[in-house]
DNA sequence: CCTATTCATGGCAACTTTGCCATAAAGCCA
DNA sequence: TGGCTTTATGGCAAAGTTGCCATGAATAGG
């Protein structure tokens, strides 16, 4: 393996940081289907507004989302394509390990 | 979109938050490569012995690396084929987002 | 203009994560 | 057995994250 910078792999964790919390996998996965105003997320989190704004600022930091303003609201979209195949692979992988565990316990 | 389940998105998060964390992407990173013990893999972070089991403990209970004990030694192993494609997607992506940005600033 | 709506930000307390130290358990070998 | 090596775990202080409240800025509509 070629040594990599340890900024290489901060830059790696900021965005698997940004991807780290239930309520930014709900929005991300929320954005996969279509633009939203923060109005919309809100609603769809159940959490403060202010919260919602703030896990929205995460993620576009990261580079996972854009946003749009139009007039007094603004929509935010997803800029990446990677995180549905991952996830899709991820749960594939985990729910395999589940059914070997428990074919191990009642073996 | 169906709605799912908060513990839908926190199954997710665990896994997210396993991978926040540059040493621990640098263990998955030099694990891609091969099965590697925790003395080598001390070795490679730079940290103290008991951090870096403490970082291993934390991809086995994600379900992204496993281990198998010989002797003295213990090995860890992906069990995850994921990353690679994921990553590469993600840089990809990120890299075109700079360059455009870039492009917008000497515009 | 005044008010309502939408969104972002500062502040702060509660909680979580991190990393080192000390220490313990277990195998190896003389 | 005794000492050495390898790994895991408890403890704890420092640092980071989270979420709500209060508030501010900007647009839209009477």
């Amino acid at each position: 393996m070629k040594p990599k910078s340890p900024q290489f792999y901060e830059a790696r964790a900021r965005v698997a940081k940004a991807m780290a919390h239930p309520s930014r996998l709900l929005l991300l996965d929320a954005l996969q289907e279509k633009e939203r105003c923060v109005c919309e997320l809100t609603e769809l989190v159940g959490a403060d507004q202010s919260t919602v704004s703030k896990h929205l600022a995460i993620l576009k930091q990261a580079g996972l989302v854009e946003d749009r303003k139009e007039g007094v609201m603004t929509y935010y979209r997803p800029k990446v394509v990677c995180l549905e195949g991952f996830w899709r692979c991820i749960e594939t992988v985990l729910k395999e390990n589940l059914k070997s565990q428990s074919a191990a316990i009642s073996a």
